[in-house]
DNA sequence: CCCGTGACTTCCG
DNA sequence: ACGGAAGCCACGG
């Protein structure tokens, strides 16, 4: 059986989707539990992918400080925000406030 | 096969 | 401390 490289992309929906509500991770976090740590950037890509899939949450997902990186990416320019308060996410200029607060670590977590 | 692009991260000046 | 540049991996053309 061999890895496919679309196996990565696989990998990051599954932990995106295990993203609890009302937290957030950074793509950098995402790429090191797979073991990629130096492809974040390939993270954001799978999520460009995942923006299909409503199964999973992208808008938990945002870059190292917390900025709604992604926010671009999503309909309109505060439908991002707009979900992350929803669940409970205090959100301000695009960038999570209590973003060390809520986030979320899968090297951790899980 | 080579080049460009991208929702990032880290290092160097 | 701030800003710019490079590195990184995968996908599409």
């Amino acid at each position: 059986m061999k890895t496919d490289k679309q196996d990565f992309f696989k990998k990051v929906h599954r932990v995106a989707r295990l993203i609890p509500e009302g937290r957030v991770t950074s793509y950098g976090a995402i790429a090191e539990y797979l073991g990629a740590k130096s492809s974040a950037r390939v993270v954001g890509w799978a999520m460009n992918a995942a923006h299909g899939d409503l199964s999973i949450p992208a808008h938990r997902v945002v870059n190292r400080i917390g900025m709604l990186s992604g926010k671009h990416h999503f309909e309109g320019t505060n439908l991002m925000q707009q979900l992350l308060e929803s669940e409970g996410v205090l959100v301000k200029e695009h960038q999570v406030q209590n973003f060390k607060e809520i986030y979320w670590n899968p090297c951790k977590e899980l």
